[in-house]
DNA sequence: AAGGAAATTGAAATTCATTTTCAATATAAA
DNA sequence: TTTATATTGAAAATGAATTTCAATTTCCTT
């Protein structure tokens, strides 16, 4: 387990006992599963993984920890084009947005400074208050293209 | 009814001629209903001003209909943050992105030419070939922030 | 205009992801 | 260890959207 990943179970723990939930088993199997992948899984999915080993843990309890470590602020939830929630562990670097595969569903995250000011001369344009932006790219990868 | 709109109900027709669709009581109903608000409307909310003056429809047709329109090219489906299908009729210019309120639920369209030349530098940049975008900025209208 | 094939309709059933319920169990604080 | 409270997992419920199916309607063909 990198340095990096146990860093965050930690918060987990700390945030988890600051608002008066329980440390247990399944969370703990689950939390660890959940960081250990990289990819912007669902619950389904990460369900799947977790009961290839512990068979008696629910899907129920996935899809509240996924929640919960949503709550703690270690993953962020995300909705794309197939309507799935799925959750990406939360990195320290600057908000990203993603590149989604129409073909092979790869998903590639991307940063970009000029968005983000983009984003505020339109909301200066519209008078608005931005909180959160969604951006989305859908197409095809190098290699589906082909 | 506006040029604009029965224009739209002329090229609805034309559409399902061509597709072998047949034209019904019901479906003219729900796409003059549909084309009348400018609203990004559901289903449901459509269903629900359909049936006030017409019981006999069902919610199931309004559903289909919807869906026949977007297929037609007279309507764009859309998932905001909500989850919810939403509808809007198709207007002849450009792409349009949205604007929407946190509080009020409004959505306000905007268009940006900046928005689409930054999308084919990131295209190039990451060798992929976008075909759609999704681009939400969500927030507080002047009128909520207040 | 009448007949008949094929599409459409609406109600009800189904789907599928997600949430809720609830009785049994596990946790942590005293 | 006792006790209060949170958590668990199975099953039921939810809610938007789709499918099924028998009855009806549309639109060709004569």
């Amino acid at each position: 387990m990198t340095k990096e990943i146990s860093e965050k179970k930690e918060r987990l723990k700390t945030f988890m006992k600051q608002k008066g939930f329980k440390s247990t088993r399944q969370r703990d199997i689950i939390a660890s599963e959940f960081l250990n992948c990289e990819d912007h899984v669902t619950a389904e999915e990460l369900y799947k993984k977790v009961s290839r080993r512990h068979k008696d843990i629910g899907s129920t309890t996935v899809y509240r920890t996924l929640k919960l470590l949503a709550e703690s602020g270690l993953a962020t939830a995300r909705v794309f084009a197939d309507q799935l929630t799925r959750y990406e562990p939360v990195s320290e670097d600057e908000h990203h947005d993603h590149l989604i595969c129409l073909d092979c569903g790869s998903i590639i995250e991307f940063e970009d400074p000029k968005l983000e000011r983009l984003q505020e001369r339109i909301a200066s344009d519209f008078r608005f208050h931005i909180v959160d932006h969604k951006v989305e790219f859908y197409g095809y990868c190098w290699d589906c293209k082909k």
